[in-house]
DNA sequence: GCCGGAAAAC
DNA sequence: GTTTTCCGGC
């Protein structure tokens, strides 16, 4: 479904100088999260509406913002307008100076707690906030990533204080003319100095890294701005996204580092409502815990490690890495609902903050929102509609793809793509468009196996995957796998584009669970050796041995019989096996997940079977907790 | 009021 | 790449 134009669209201020400055819709955000402004502009409506009270006032204060004193409202609703294409904004028709918000489109990175004081009577139409940035970092990333998003939005101090004085017009990038961000950064180092952990790298760390070298984890429904949340603001304390740590120790553990991206599906038929499963209130930044994202997590934790031939010891000298929580809707909820449900957390990270020890509360104040690609004109939809059917199938499970680091992806694809995907289960959009990435190393990796990369485990995934793999079985090509693939959600009437589906398309299966790129193509020829000596890469030769040590830790403990069967099959088996064990994991997970939330699926455990998976989850998790009790 | 093309500015 | 500016059209 994704053409060109629809590559990663995401806020990068760094990436470009028209994304250095601040982006309208990030105003727009700050604004509403204000409560100073709630008469100029204020959440209203549906889910993610807004109404422009008073459009001049809005207007002036941008302009006065960006240093555009003939700015109107005019102009500005220009401005908003090519938001419709890049599917941030869509207008609320029928409705003078309303405007919703796509949250589907809108993806979080490294959401920081945002001052939600001001926040109060929060109207359904606020969309929940995500909180706790995170930042997923394989031990190989420096600290200067978590500076990487210190362009703005650093911290919700920072924030809102920024916010503030811009939208007073007090501040502006033409104030003292030095930059863009002068706010922000004036801010940041006013305010929040002494707030963040990462303040402590500043200085220490280099550079920041290109924004590409982020491990990102895209929300799929981020409350970008902290926004307002509806009803029940239960949470005090924006820092704790756990209110419950999973792993002895402090209960803050885990809380700092997580990427509480949320799944935010704007659906007018279902009105937001809070589910204590759900990390809803996410105006505290809180989390509730669920056993089960905790035991995602240890597997998606147990499988990055994996993946990355490293044993999780490995992690010891990130003492910080963190917890991230996945989220995943509950089975509370209705299950006929499961694709329109409220806005779930969407994807939850690892992160690890190095040098921050005691950062349990530290949040991490960068916070990105990823956008996705904007859709194609109208006319350009019409006019390529055709081209962006077949080229779907390969764009549309990149979309969802989360990945890691190359070296995470090479060592487990031996040339597959390394991706992690995640999906949102909320709606259709969301499991299109909400990823988890590692734009570094995608572009690199992607082209290895762009397939891969489509393999998402929704139950159309799998669907696609199946057919990708008898394709490739009968024509060794996989670059047209699109023909038997339902038309997803027809991104191209934006009035859709903001609607739940009533009926899950096809495609959609409400849960995806994209689950990485750990597969191996049934046709092809795997890439180690039966004999497993020949020609095999280092890394291959430490994942195995890594598995190897898993798997017989695992069965030696419990699944002796199975393990022996396992093992007579030989090592190349094993291989085999282990890739599909991770991938009916992944379905199991997908179909568990249905209920609602986004799971991260990080690297497919090697695991064979649930069992075995538990006790490696328990090993992990007791890895874990030795680790971070050790910080 | 809203839309979106076009071109320029940044 | 994003926003501003201008503008014709609905």
């Amino acid at each position: 479904m994704k053409t060109p134009a629809d590559t990663e669209w995401a806020y990068k201020p760094e990436s470009s100088p028209g994304s250095r400055q601040i982006q309208l819709w990030h105003f727009i955000l700050e604004l509403l999260r204000k409560e100073e402004y709630h008469d100029v502009i204020a959440w209203q409506g549906d889910y993610g509406e807004f109404v422009i009270k008073d459009p001049d006032e809005v207007a002036r204060l941008w302009g006065a913002r960006k240093c555009k004193p003939q700015m109107n409202y005019d102009k500005l609703s220009r401005a908003l307008r090519y938001y419709y294409n890049k599917r941030i904004l869509h207008k609320t028709k029928g409705k003078r100076f309303t405007y919703k918000f796509n949250f589907n489109k809108l993806v979080l990175v490294n959401y920081p707690f945002i001052d939600m004081g001001s926040g109060r009577g929060v109207p359904q139409s606020a969309p929940p906030v995500p909180t706790g940035g995170t930042h997923f970092r394989f031990p190989p990333s420096t600290p200067s990533e978590v500076l990487s998003s210190s362009e703005e939005l650093r911290s919700p101090g920072m924030f809102s204080s920024v916010a503030r004085r811009m939208a007073r017009g007090s501040v502006s990038d033409c104030s003292d003319g030095t930059s863009t961000n002068s706010e922000l950064e004036e801010a940041v180092g006013a305010e929040d100095r002494a707030v963040g952990p990462e303040r402590a790298f500043r200085g220490l760390l280099p550079p920041r890294l290109p924004h590409d070298s982020l491990f990102r984890v895209y929300g799929g429904g981020p409350n970008p701005a902290g926004l307002p949340r509806p009803a029940p603001r239960v949470h005090p304390e924006p820092l704790s996204p756990f209110p419950v740590s999973p792993l002895p120790g402090p209960g803050g553990l885990l809380a700092p580092t997580l990427s509480p991206a949320l799944s935010m599906t704007p659906t007018p038929h279902l009105p937001y409502t809070p589910s204590p499963s759900l990390s809803s209130p996410m105006v505290g930044s809180h989390f509730s815990f669920n056993p089960e994202d905790m035991k995602h997590y240890l597997q998606a934790h147990t499988q990055s490690v994996f993946n990355y031939h490293l044993s999780p010891r490995a992690f010891l000298h990130y003492p910080n890495i963190v917890i991230p929580q996945p989220h995943r809707p509950t089975p509370e909820k209705p299950a006929a609902h499961h694709l329109h449900g409220p806005p779930m957390p969407l994807a939850h990270s690892l992160s690890q903050q190095p040098g921050g020890g005691e950062d349990g509360h530290q949040h991490p104040s960068q916070f990105k929102f990823k956008l996705q690609p904007p859709p194609l004109g109208r006319k350009q939809r019409e006019a390529g509609s055709s081209l962006a059917t077949s080229s779907s199938s390969s764009s549309s499970s990149q979309s969802s793809s989360f990945t890691v680091s190359g070296q995470l992806s090479s060592s487990i694809l031996a040339g597959g793509p390394p991706k992690i995907k995640v999906e949102p289960i909320s709606d259709i959009e969301s499991e299109e468009e909400v990823e988890v990435t590692d734009i570094s190393e995608e572009d690199e990796l992607n082209h290895n196996n762009e397939d891969d990369e489509g393999d998402i485990f929704t139950p159309t995934a799998r669907h696609r995957h199946h057919q990708l793999n008898n394709h490739h079985q009968a024509n060794g090509n996989s670059s047209s796998p699109s023909a038997p693939l339902p038309p997803l959600p027809d991104d191209d009437d934006d009035e859709e584009v903001f609607k739940t589906p009533a009926t899950p398309p096809p495609g959609s299966g409400g849960l995806a669970f994209p689950l990485i790129g750990l597969k191996s193509e049934p046709g092809q020829p795997s890439p180690i050796s039966p004999g497993g000596t020949r020609c095999i890469p280092l890394k291959l030769r430490f994942k195995r041995r890594w598995s190897e040590d898993q798997k017989m830790e695992a069965d030696g403990e419990r699944d002796e019989a199975e393990d022996k069967k396992v093992r007579a099959e030989g090592e190349e088996e094993v291989e085999g096996k282990r890739e599909e064990a991770g991938r009916r994991e992944g379905e199991v997970e997908n179909g568990g997940g249905r209920g609602g939330g986004v799971i991260l699926g990080l690297m497919l455990p090697p695991a064979p079977t649930q069992r075995r998976a538990s006790s490696e989850l328990q090993r992990a998790t007791a890895q874990l907790s030795l680790e971070n009790t050790g910080c």
